[in-house]
Order: C-alpha cells, then structure tokens, then sequence
DNA sequence: TTGTACGCGTTATCAA
DNA sequence: TTGATAACGCGTACAA
C-alpha cells in the first residue's frame, strides 16, 4: 500500500510551500502563471490525486446531499430520482440514496447516518417522520409532495390538477366521474386533488364519487384492491359512460390492463386518467392521458430551494429562514388515449 | 453556527482523555461499566453527533461504494439499484449513485469524483469505459452485465438463458423461433443469450432467426423499431406459429402491446418471451414470460465480490487476486402467460 | 484500564 | 505573490 501524494510531496518537490500548492486549485491566478505551470507539472509527474475528505475537515463543505426515496418500485419514484441525481453535472453535489418507507426508526438511523456523514442537506420523498421532526434535525431539507408544514418543499398543485382531472373526464362525456384514492391526512398535498375533483364536480353538476381504497404496497395488492373497485364499478353503473381518476399512473396503468384483457380493448364506456406522467403511463397499452407532474422542474427546484438554505448557512450571519418555503408547481395536462 | 461537539468536550466533560471517548466507541468493553454509563451520560448531555468524516481521516474506511448505473428508465436497472442499496441493512456501505452511460470522459469524471471521496470500491453497470480501464485504477470494481475480461462480475449465465428461452418457444408449439436483440460484441454477457438461443435451435432443428436491430435509447425509438421488427415478422411468416423471444422485458412489453393493440388479445400465432423478470412483465396486460435473473441474488453477490477486494486491501499484507472472479449466477424460468 | 502524542490531507489566518 | 502555523475530529502506537 504506497501512500498517497499530498499537497506535502508536491510542495516538496516544487519547493513551494502546501498553502500555495492549494491556493493553485482554489485559486490559481494568485499564482504566477509560470509556477502554475511548475505545480500542473508535479502533479503529473507525482500522479496526484486528490482527496476531498480532507478537504472537508478543513472547510465543512462536502457537497453531498442525502436523499430518502420510498421505494424504486413506483415509476414515479426512479423518474424522480433519475432526474436529481443528473443535476450533478449542474451543481456539482453528489448523492447519498437510501431506500425505504416503513419504519419510523429505520428512517431515523438512515437520517443520523447522513447527518455523521455531514451531507449539506436532505430531501426526503418518504412519509414516515413527521415534517416537524425532520425540522429539528436543523439541516436544510426539502421534500417532495408529502407533508410539509415545518420544513421547506416542493408539491406539485394537486387541487388544479385534480381539476383538470375531471374536466377532461367530463369533456370526453362521461356521464359519472369517479377518483380513487388511498385515505391520507388533509396535510399531504395529493389530498388536494381529491378536493379539486371533487370540486369541479360539483360546481358543474356531474355525477361523481370518490373512492376511498388501500391500494397496498406492491403489485400483487394493487391488482386486487384495483380489480374491486373496477367489479364494483361494472356493477354499479352498468348503464353509464364512466370517466376513472386513478391516483397515479402506475394504477392506472394497472386498470387500464384489466379492462383490456376483459374486452380487448378500452371500450367507450370507460374513459381513464393517471397522474405523475411517470413513463409507465406513454408506454401502456393505450397511452395513458394524465395530469402530468413536471419532474424536471421538480428536481431543479428542489436542488434551488435546497442551495438556498444550503448557502445562507455558509455566511458569516445567517439568517435561518422566517417560514419553510413551499414551491408548488403546475401540473400539465397529458392527453392521450384513455380519453378524448 | 455553534461549534460541533467532540471527543474534546466529552473528555473535558467527563475528565477522561480523548483516547478513552474514542474507545468506548470502537472498544466500548475496555472501558469500565462505571465509565460507560458516565460517559453515555455525557454524550446525552452535551448532545453528541458522530463525525464519520473525521474518521475516515484517521482509519481511511469511508463504508462508501460509488455505482455507476446506464439509467433508471430502464426497469432491470432501477430494479438492480433498489436491491443494492438495500443491502445496507445488511453490510452498513452507503451508496453515492451516478447516472450515465453516453460519453467516456464524464464517465471518467465521476470516477475520479467517486474516487475523491475515497469511496472503498466501485460497482459499474454502464458500458462506456473497457473493463481494462476500469482495473487501471486500481480499486475494488464489481461489475454487472458488461464486458468484464479484467474486473470482477457478477453475470446472469446468458447461455442458458438463451436456451431456456429457444425451449419454452418450442414447448409451446411454435414452429419458427425469432430472437430480436442489438449488435453487440461478443465480450458482453447478453452475447452469450443469442449462441445459447442458436445451438438449441439449431440441435434441435428448429427453423429460426436471429433479428439484429439497434432498438434506439429511449421509448420512443423502441416503439418505432420494435414496430418495424413485428410488421416483418407478421409479412414473412403470415402462416406460421412464432416464437419471438425479446432482449429483456421492457422491450417484450412493447412488443406485447403492440400485438394486443392490434389483435384485441394476444394470438395463439405468437408467443413471447423476455428477459430478465423485471417488475413490468408481471405488471403487463398479459403477464409475460420470462428469462428471469435473479436481482436479489445478483445484489447480494455483487457487495460479496466487492467486500472480499475490499476486506483483502484491508489486511496488512494484501494479495492481489490472480486473477478477476467471474460470478455466473442461473436465469430462472418464469413462465406466465404469453407462453403455453 | 487509561493517557500522551502524533498523524490523516487539506484550508484558513495572519504575516511577510 | 508566497509561507508558517494552526485548525478540522478522530484513531492508534506506545507508554504508563
């Protein structure tokens, strides 16, 4: 095991002293262009390599951010991830993933880890700690369509989104609209587009109801809880022009399944829309029409709002923010097949 | 910004020394009982947050692997990732996670990145670097389906797979076997699926085809030629019964949704197959057969792989391997039903 | 069982 | 423009 080079072995080689051998990569035009030239030849000729950890301990900035995805297993969630671990080539910070959603404590190991490693900040797409206890952990953080009241956020806008659920569902004609949908808190953002349904709804009259269902947490479950509600709903309204809300693609994509292998195609009858515009939804059978999130400028804000507070604790004074910021932005509407 | 609290303040706190705090720690049984219990007590009182950087400078053990992964569109790929970043629970190494797989010099970025923050190996899906580049630097590398002459792997047996999937095509009375896949050298496992396809085909006297089509790296382009492959297939071979075994399951979903868009259902005429048991092939409209690798298995194989290179640099007078450990691991047949 | 003293590789401060 | 020195927080011989 060779030691490694350092900054020592440089200065000692180029007869420089080690703070100019640094000041030659966070500075170099305080150095004479013609020692510049002297150090980039030592480093080559020593083979340098440098070594950020130790950079860390002098200065505190790792740049590496924790994140806390709940699983890989919606298509939402690795779209999500894919497109904040690409801002890199943007920002420069690096990526600490941890997987999971189910225990309280587990998260809390998965947090103090992150902490030990002294990442700069956190985002946190899981649900399991509440945002007033992710507050006291005293880091800058920001998650993603979950409950935010103490910590800062970006949601999309569930309740114009659960808006333009319906109208689209009604414009294709349905004669009752239906929105499933797991039974969360009023605090998480995605109730909202159970109340903008809900809304639309009845503001313009339509037959609607919302059905409250655990989907469960894997494909297995899923496809059964689905395949009740879409029996009940065969049942229910033989005679009607049905329009079908479901709570994110990858359960659409899941009804939409059963309904074509019982008619081998998606009949008039039903009209169909997801949420998210994961990919899961432009390669089903029938391309799924969906209120779209805007993962890309998801990930960007994020990593906005997350530098923000990230920077202002690297002033001299900072000053902590007055109250978390919630970015909310708008979803887009994606029509494809499942509706006119 | 007030100061960290350190093994410092515990020592003063409770007036041991620095050595002692650090022990109870690492050693905590060379420590009194009584003086455990003081010092808990004082870690709690003056609220304590470990430093694992500061530790890594001393003993060099970062508990970081770096992956490099093609994508996360790809199902197989976040399938992959989910499994190994599970694995903490299992061995307590945190994962920095890149994404990429187009252009070699960002490819080397992130490496020498990885490389910075002394991450104590690396696991390598992407394809653009040659393994022999990849054991020039000198680190522990595990990598997963690629070309592997001069690293460390973990493969699925391809081979068999190939052959598995020739022999559920003929079993279900096909009378012409097609496999569809893209050029790619013979140094990459998935080679070996288009040789194992052939030979059974081939010993058996199966009428078959091997189609070599570049399928385009994104949805949009998979659709559009994987339409072409079909419109072919229907044109050459309207009177025959076809086996069509495809790349993997993201692709044979494709394939499968084109067939269902056009037949209401998938015929008797074709069977499908695909590869890999990645979650969309049982979440397709007619669950899909499959070649399935074993990602759990794969996983945990892969941190075996990694954690032997990197326990063996550990030890104070480490051999080198001879010569780079080939772990083949055995596809699992999982029929469904676009096979009989 | 506990303590001393130094090293890990870099940056920040202050002085020249 | 350059240098000397002291951090950063912990681990580890070696000594007691």
């Amino acid at each position: 095991m060779k030691k490694n080079v350092t900054f020592a072995d440089i200065a000692e080689y180029t007869g420089f002293s080690k703070t100019t051998i640094s000041r030659y990569f966070n500075n170099p035009d305080s150095v004479t262009i013609e020692n510049q030239e002297k150090i980039a030849n030592a480093l080559e000729v020593l083979g340098y390599k440098e070594n950020k950890l130790a950079r860390v301990m002098a200065n505190g900035k790792t740049e590496i951010v924790g994140i806390i995805i709940p699983d890989l297993y919606m298509h939402y969630y690795s779209d999500i991830l894919d497109h904040i671990i690409s801002t890199y080539e943007t920002y420069g910070y690096k990526f600490i993933v941890f997987a999971g959603n189910d225990d309280a404590d587990t998260e809390r190991r998965y947090i103090n880890e992150l902490l030990a490693y002294k990442t700069e900040g956190l985002i946190i797409l899981s649900h399991t700690l509440s945002s007033k206890e992710l507050s006291e952990y005293n880091i800058p953080i920001v998650t993603i369509e979950r409950e935010d009241e103490y910590v800062c956020s970006v949601n999309t806008d569930n309740y114009t989104g659960g808006m333009q659920a319906a109208d689209v569902l009604a414009k294709s004609g349905c004669d009752v609209l239906i929105h499933a949908n797991s039974d969360f808190p009023e605090s998480i953002p995605a109730y909202g587009r159970i109340v903008g349904f809900s809304e639309f709804c009845e503001s313009n009259n339509f037959e609607h109801r919302i059905m409250i269902k655990d989907f469960g947490g894997n494909f297995e479950e899923n496809l059964e809880n689905i395949k009740k509600i879409f029996e009940e709903i065969e049942e229910t309204y033989p005679e009607k022009k049905i329009g079908i809300f479901m709570p994110n693609d990858t359960h659409a994509n899941i009804l939409l399944n059963i309904i074509v292998k019982k008619y081998g195609t998606l009949p008039e009858k039903y009209k169909i829309i997801g949420f998210d515009n994961s990919p899961v939804s432009k390669e089903a059978v029938i391309p799924i029409t969906t209120v779209g999130q805007q993962v890309d400028k998801i990930a960007e804000e994020t990593m906005n709002l997350l530098l923000m507070q990230i920077n202002e604790r690297k002033k001299r004074r900072p000053k902590p923010l007055e109250a978390p910021v919630h970015k909310v932005l708008t979803p887009v509407l994606v029509r494809r097949e499942t509706t006119n």
